[in-house]
Parts: structure tokens; C-alpha cells; sequence
DNA sequence: GCTGATTTTGGTAGCGCTACCATTCGAATT
DNA sequence: AATTCGAATGGTAGCGCTACCAAAATCAGC
């Protein structure tokens, strides 16, 4: 029977190495993926006519035949929020140096989109997950304790993981920067939050601790909305917590977009920062220290969490069981002029 | 012979449902792919069997198969610049209602970095490979040509498409920001910019026309750096062209973070915007209509680029060859307070 | 009712690679 | 010298799916 026309389009195939290099097919493969395992000839000859017909191994060819892709799934609830594109870009960076591709997708803080992506994703078999945050539904935990992979829950941590964990106590964070403006001398301190997600959720209840510890808790301190957060947002919402207390002292924001805002709307308004007002944002985006008066923020480890949860999973499927399964890596008080308040 | 045990954890197949819905598995897969050319019968008592089974189709096994893999291929040359991460956005939001997966590669402003990340990507033989810029290496322009796919170049527009093109035009864009701020009475106009890709020296050559027509061109105005852009960085730059330049009274940046740092730095300096300084900056990120003074900006439609160069490559993938090849989106320009120069 | 055209369905043979097992061969052991 | 062993290499049989072709079923026209 006359072989079909190649549908591939006259890319080589490991056959066509093979037959340049003179081996088996299976060498080639070998050659290629555990070189250690072929001597030092035959690797050399098979480089070389890998070099020649400047072949490139069919990653779908190659996922079929292992039951395994190299890819890394990720979920991440927004890809412009700067916060996951730096955790993201953390990942790319740390698997430039592998064979592993990257699935990347946006849940748009949905469970319900999570789970859909997640079902989508392990029809590839990944090689490892990483997912954002740590409430997943119960149908996306079951997925992911049944996926058969090394998976990451980024962003936080808590007590039960699904496998392992990398991130930070978002409830701690909002706990020291409001403590801090406390100590400082602001009283009257409103938290500004948007979107309110479960990780703004903590923060909030940091913000909360703090507040009832000093006895300074108020209800009608706290301004949140649904709506995902924005510099304009930040205006907005300061508007808002203004016309509700107009006692304010200060404010601790979900994040430094919504500090921005409020920033910009008191210069419009001349109200003097860090006297009439101090400001504390959350993440500590570059233009924090930079901004005028200068913005305390609490810097997070974004880079660095998805650096660490690549290196986590990589060492998982190396074979080498990493001890800590959850890893917190801090945060960092930024002080600045926005809270730089005259002791009185 | 005795069947191999199932290497790929008992997922069920496409043979598996097929014979839980009593028909071949071939007809399955068009059911599943091509509903149209199966009788509405067995299209349902497939769908049954599918959803009974929970059956979702191997990805890799589909792409080996076909020799095509549905997976838009993307490279972007960051992925925490603003810009590009609304353009991802807008890619895998226009992606969402389809099967196709995508696959993204920073390139990190690098034609090399970009070269390597085309082979990888040509390995999977993508169903369509989105590009940024129009300033390729004749290497990969070449891989490009024989990729065999629709390939569409995004962010700029020029005379040779690869194949299609979606953007605006930069110089267009400089210049009329800083034809703006020359007709309101700016005269010594400085360019600050960072990074200085091909995008970001068309916008300098639209700012270097708009001031030789005007006759104001002066090469001491204009600072630039290889650095990668930041707020931190306009700061830094614009005291650099207020030394140099002391009697500067404008700038027009290359980007919008530039511009921030700028503001910010009039503001720590006492340097009233726009009487004693006016500044522009490029894309309008949304917090720049908040700022104080709200500055001057070109609107670029990042989001909708992402948006189109989907839906021109779809069109191509289902056959439809669009007649415009080049799709010029154009900008906006959003005067703001920060050149609102009281006529004198 | 018959013929030819047009669906609709199914069988077979791969896509390019690797898991699994078999074979070869030289070195070490007895 | 015979036996054992491990390292190096290769052959075979799929992985799960779809392209291609063939067969069966349906339809239209006379």
C-alpha cells in the first residue's frame, strides 16, 4: 500500500535523524531527553544530524506517546492586574530554562470559570498546576487533589493544603500597616476596598484586628465595593468614606491603585498628607516611592511567589519531595511620607 | 497479544464513548468537531454519552492527528507592561468562546529571544501566530512567511505585512501630542523616553517632525536610556533634561508611567503644571485621567488590538480571507489639565 | 420501481513519539 | 572458559485522535 503524503508538511521526524545518524529511532528519543543513558559517540552523531535537518520535537507527538505534557497550567484571576503580571512573568522567567511550556488562564475571580479552565487544562495532563489563592470550589479541590500532578496554590497560605503551598498572610499584612498607622497617631483610620476578593477579605479582617485591638473599630469606617479596583475607583471610593465620616484621619487602601486615587483626589482637594490625612496602600507598585508625598505601602513578593512555586513543582517532579510544603515568604512594611505624621 | 495497561489514568476516550453511544468512533469525532454533517439522532445520543462519561477530547492526540493544534501562538515583548498585558487580555478574552488555547512567549525586546520562541512555537504548529512590532529579523520574517498560518503583526502598522497587520501609527501619535502642546503655546519642548524600541523611536521621530516643522527642534531636548520604563524612571530622567535644559517648558513622554514620574517630581519640586511645565504622555492608562492635574495623554486601543488580530486570524482559519490586510485602529488624543496652558 | 446522486456512517491506517521488552555485547565474576 | 550481569541499543506496539476512502442509507427524478 502506497504511504500517504506526509501530513506534517515535510518537517523532519525523529525517523529521518534516525536514518541520517544511523540508529534506531528510539536512541534518538533517548538521546535527546536522558543523553547520560547513550555514549558519548552515538550522542554526537545524533546531535550532529539533529543540527543538519534542524529537527524539533513534536511536543503534541511526544505528550501522546508519555501521557504527559510539558506544560505548567496556571490560573490567575486577571492578567492586568500588575500584581499577577509580575507572578506571572516570575513564571515564565523561572521555566526559560526548561522545555516546559506555560497554559496560562484568567478566571476572572470566577470558581466557576476556575473549574471550567481546570477541566480544560487536565485534558492535557499537565506537568504541574499552579492556581491562584487557596478557596477553591469543592469540585475544583477535587480535581486538583485527583490531577496527578504537582499542584501550587499560590498567593496565600493556610492550613490545608492540596499539595503545596507558596504566599503570604494578606491578614497579617493589613494587620501591621494599619497597626502602624495606629502607633503613628492616626485614629479616625477608613479602609477603602474594591473587587473583594477573598485575599481583600483578609486584609479587611487585618485591618479590623488592628482596629478593635485599640478599641477604634467603626463600622462606617469601611468603604467597600464589588466593583474590580482602579486609580478612579480609589477617587471614588475616598469621596465616599468622606462624605460618610468626615472626621477621617487616615486610610489603609486594599491595594496602591485605590491609594493612588485617593492621593490624587486629596491634592485636588488641598487636603494636607500625611497631616489632615495618611495614606497606607498595599503591594507597593514601583510608583509608590516615587509618588509625592511618597505612599507606605506593604510590599509583597510577587516575582518571587511565582519563581518559588515553579521551583517547588520542578523539584516535585524531579523526584525530589520538597520538605515544606507551604512556604511563607513575609511581606515588608514600606514606610513613607504618607504616614509620616508629626507626633502631637 | 495482551493490551498494554491504560498509560493515561483510565480518562475515557473517544472510543469509549463511541461505543457507549453504539456508532463508530470516527462519527463521533465529527459530532463533536462538525455537528452539521451528523443526524441530529445520534448527535444527541452522543452528546449523552459524552456528558455521561464526562469525555473531554485529548488536545494532544486531536493536534497529532490533524497535524494542526488549535493554539493561537503570542509573543509579546513584556508581560507587565500595561500595554501589552491589555492586548493578552483582549486575546484570550476573544478566545474564550472557542477551543483554541494560547500560547504565550515573552520575548523580552529581544529579536533573538523572539527567533527561539518562534521555533518552539512552529514545533506545535500553531492554528495562528500573533506577533508585536513590525521590525521582525529577517530569520524570523522567514519563519513567519513558511509558517503555514495566518500570522498577524500587532501595535503598528507599515508598508509589508507578513500576512496581516493590526495597530496604529506611532509617529502619527507623537506628533500629534506634541503638535498639541506647540499650538497651545509650549515652545521648548522636551522628549523624554526609556526603553527606546522601534515603537517607542517612531513616536521620537513623530516629536522630532512636529518640532522642525515648528522650527523648535533642538537635540537638547531630548533625553532618552535603554533602561526599561518606570515611574521611578521619568522622575530620573526629567530632572537629567531640567539640568540640561533648564528653561524647558514641556515634555512629552514616551509613555504614560514617564509622564507620572514627571508629575510627581513638579510636584515634589514645586513646579506648577501646566503654567510652568506642560507634559503628555502616551496610551492613557486609566489613572491618568484621575491624576492631579489630569495630564494629557494618546489613547491607544490596546485591548481592541488584542481583540481584532483574533478576530482577523479566525476569519482567515474559517476561510474567510479578509480584504484589509492592514488594519489601522488609530489613537486619541485626551487633552487634559496638565497642558490646559492659559493662552498668553 | 429503478438509476444515479447525495447524504450519512464506518473501517483502516497512520500522525510522531515513547513505554516496554528483547537483544546484544563487553566486562566482571566464579 | 562458562556464567552472570549491567549497560547500550533496537524492535514493536501503541498513545487518542482524524484524514482518507469505502460502504450503506437516503433521496430525487423519471
Amino acid at each position: 500500500m502506497k504511504p500517504r503524503a506526509r501530513r506534517g508538511g515535510g518537517r523532519p521526524t525523529i525517523a529521518d535523524v534516525a536514518r541520517l545518524a544511523g540508529v534506531g529511532a528510539i536512541t534518538v528519543s533517548r538521546a535527546l531527553r536522558e543523553p547520560e543513558r547513550v555514549s558519548e559517540s552515538l550522542r554526537q552523531q545524533i546531535q550532529q544530524a539533529v543540527e543538519e535537518l534542524g529537527y524539533v520535537p513534536d511536543p503534541n507527538a511526544r505528550a501522546l506517546a508519555s501521557a504527559r505534557a510539558e506544560v505548567f497550567g496556571v490560573l490567575v484571576p486577571s492578567l492586568t492586574n500588575n500584581v499577577f503580571a509580575e507572578v506571572v512573568r516570575g513564571i515564565y522567567d523561572s521555566l526559560s530554562d526548561s522545555s516546559f511550556r506555560v497554559q496560562l488562564g484568567n478566571t476572572h475571580y470566577s470558581g466557576l470559570e476556575e473549574e471550567r479552565l481546570l477541566q480544560v487544562f487536565l485534558s492535557q495532563r499537565p506537568a504541574a498546576l499552579i492556581v491562584s489563592g487557596i478557596d477553591q470550589t469543592a469540585t475544583a479541590r477535587k480535581l486538583l487533589e485527583t490531577a496527578g500532578c504537582p499542584v501550587v496554590q499560590i498567593m496565600e497560605t493556610g492550613p490545608e493544603p492540596i499539595d503545596m503551598m507558596v504566599g503570604f498572610s494578606h491578614f497579617e499584612g493589613g494587620r501591621t500597616a494599619v497597626n502602624h498607622m495606629i502607633e503613628v497617631g492616626y485614629r479616625k483610620i477608613g479602609f477603602l476596598g474594591a473587587r473583594m476578593d477573598p485575599r481583600s477579605q483578609r486584609r479587611l479582617a487585618g485591618y479590623r484586628a488592628a482596629m478593635e485591638t485599640a478599641g477604634l473599630f467603626d463600622p462606617r469606617l469601611v468603604t467597600t465595593t464589588p466593583v474590580p479596583s482602579s486609580v478612579t475607583l480609589g477617587r471614588d471610593l475616598f469621596r465616599d468614606a468622606l462624605a460618610k465620616m468626615p472626621s477621617l484621619d487616615g486610610v489603609f487602601c486594599n491595594n496602591d491603585d485605590i491609594a493612588l486615587g485617593v492621593l490624587f483626589e486629596c491634592h485636588r482637594a488641598s487636603i494636607a498628607v500625611p497631616q489632615t490625612i495618611g495614606i497606607a496602600g498595599f503591594n507597593d507598585l514601583d510608583m509608590m516611592q516615587v509618588a509625592f508625598p511618597s505612599v507606605t505601602s506593604i510590599r509583597t513578593p510577587r516575582y518571587e511567589i511565582g519563581h518559588r512555586a515553579v521551583a517547588m513543582a520542578r523539584a516535585e517532579i524531579d523526584g525530589a519531595r520538597p520538605e515544606n510544603r507551604v512556604v511563607d515568604l513575609g511581606f515588608e512594611l514600606k514606610r513613607r511620607e504618607s504616614t509620616d505624621r508629626p507626633k502631637n
